[in-house]
DNA sequence: GCGACAG
DNA sequence: ATCTTGTCGC
């Protein structure tokens, strides 16, 4: 792939601009999203990488519409960077979607990221709307527990939360269900505090690992990579619109 | 030099 | 992220 970034440092430097940028902007939500969508991609050997955004009711769960995005990313995997690399297909897919939104979640971090500058951050500033970072692994800060899996009554449940160097609280440490052994990182990515951050994903876990809005994302981009090179589905094909809901949600 | 390291 | 079979469990 060709890159047509600068520097990685340059890059770095973006990142600690967006960073001051977004600071202000980490109030806690005014009221509880009607509608969230989920972003997430997944690699097709033959076309590159596939964007997806799936728009979910947050009162009944259910999943309402897609969009895809296609393309060949612009920058290999770096951590810490990941946001040049797939933001700008997630940017795509949302602007995709026909109807309205208020919040999205993003699968990665948020300001949980050494330069406060996390991919569900680039996304949020870029869309100019409340986005929280959900990932499946910790990328920066030490992690503080205040509770033992053992002893967790009910699900999901809050482990603990991410500190930066100044003891900064920067995510929630969260195990999903009982069934899950590993935990997920919370973050705030834009518009939106960590304490309205945790509530939002806790109010959208439903049994699943990930809070619904992702979980579908996550299903969607995946069954259509591997369409894509199976040749069950074309490119083009897709970015007319393939939009067959019933097959993700059990209809 | 030795780890750590989202997807 | 992706490469991959079987297997444990509700």
């Amino acid at each position: 792939m060709r890159n047509p970034y600068p520097s990685i440092e340059r890059l770095m430097e973006i990142q600690y601009r967006i960073a001051s940028r977004v600071w202000k902007t980490l109030q806690p939500l005014p009221r509880p999203p009607r509608r969230a969508v989920g972003l997430d991609a997944a690699y097709s050997r033959r076309y590159g990488g596939l964007a997806v955004a799936a728009l979910v009711d947050t009162a009944s769960g259910r999943l309402l519409d897609y969009s895809v995005a296609l393309g060949e990313p612009a920058l290999e995997y770096i951590p810490g960077l990941l946001a040049f690399r797939e933001a700008p297909l997630f940017y795509t897919a949302v602007q995709h979607l026909r109807e309205d939104f208020d919040l999205a979640i993003v699968d990665g971090h948020g300001i949980s990221h050494p330069r406060r500058a996390g991919i569900a951050t680039h996304v949020g500033l870029a869309i100019g709307k409340p986005t929280v970072g959900v990932a499946k692994k910790r990328l920066h800060g030490s992690e503080i527990r205040v509770q033992d899996p053992s002893s967790c009554s009910s699900h999901p449940c809050v482990l603990g939360y991410l500190v930066d160097d100044e003891s900064r609280r920067m995510a929630y440490v969260v195990l999903p269900s009982r069934r899950t052994r590993n935990p997920i990182y919370v973050s705030p990515g834009a518009y939106i505090d960590l304490g309205s951050a945790l509530q939002v994903v806790l109010s959208l876990l439903r049994g699943t690992k990930l809070p619904l809005p992702t979980h579908y994302a996550d299903k969607i981009s995946k069954r259509l990579a591997r369409m894509l090179d199976e040749g069950a589905v074309s490119p083009r094909q897709l970015k007319k619109g393939l939009r067959r809901i019933e097959d993700f949600t059990g209809g």
